[in-house]
DNA sequence: TTGCTCCTCACGTCACGTGAGGTGGC
DNA sequence: TTGCTCCTCACGTCACGTGAGGTGGC
């Protein structure tokens, strides 16, 4: 059993927060949340290799936007029925995320247009000089200045 | 004083939340929070045209990502020093706004290929027939099929 | 009196941030 | 004994959602 496969590097909280990019108390909010179960060694916890890509699998999964509900019951669809029964668990919700990260995008891109055209529009009424933006904007406000 | 461009037209909650496709709590924390400040009749709120131009800005303005709290300092501008004083502050609020949004449409833009290809790597698993994904995604997964 | 609309608390949600104060091993 | 690291409460933040229960005018 103490196979080549078996990754014994154990990492503290703050070693792990300083490999992840995250704090403390995101690492102690996961593990409340029944995303993370490091051992103990008197209190302090001790993260495996099991709990370090975990967390990768967590970051990338709220940069996506899930929720950590959505990414806990991924975690308990592979513990209890293997890579399979996630897997089947996952791809609704992931085609579902693709569609929400869509509409999402192109709400900023509309926030940006309002957003760049206001700017515009107040930087020639306080009457500055060569205001920096998009030309088709300042087409309407500045023509031919 | 009883000019043309006075508009009297007065909405009660309801109507307004219709008109802006929001919600009366929605409304009713605006006011607490000093964005609103609607007149009363026997404890309903009475909203002006003023009231419905505030609520506009104000929407607009989460949709571009602002705080309410920043909205309320420019509110204020506008009322303590009028259009040009606001212009001053909302300008350089702006530009950060308008750099900010950028880069979080970047992110949703990286965030949706790390998901296309998690999908795509997925539906190849499962076994799933034409699993309808970019080409350029499954030409590595699943080539020539 | 029955509805309908409007209201006021006040706790809940989501993903943590932020002190306050205590412990353990070098 | 002094630091350093790690810890446990527990309240705060942001923008509301969501009942619970009360009031006013047709």
């Amino acid at each position: 059993m103490t196979g080549t496969c078996a990754r014994l590097e154990t990492l503290t909280t703050t070693q792990l927060c300083r490999q992840s990019g995250t704090t403390p108390r995101a690492l102690r909010f996961y593990e409340e949340k029944g995303l993370l179960s490091p051992q103990r060694k008197n209190q302090a916890r001790i993260y495996s290799h099991r709990e370090k890509v975990r967390l990768q699998l967590i970051l990338q999964a709220r940069r996506a936007g899930f929720t950590l509900k959505e990414v806990r019951e991924l975690f308990e669809a592979y513990d209890k029925g293997g890579r399979d029964a996630q897997r089947v668990r996952a791809l609704p919700l992931f085609k579902a995320r693709l569609a929400a990260l869509e509409v999402e995008r192109a709400e900023i891109s509309d926030a940006l247009d309002e957003l760049r055209t206001a700017s515009a529009r107040m930087a020639v009424k306080l009457g500055a000089i060569r205001p920096e933006v998009p030309d088709q904007v300042m087409a309407s406000a500045n023509p031919r200045s």
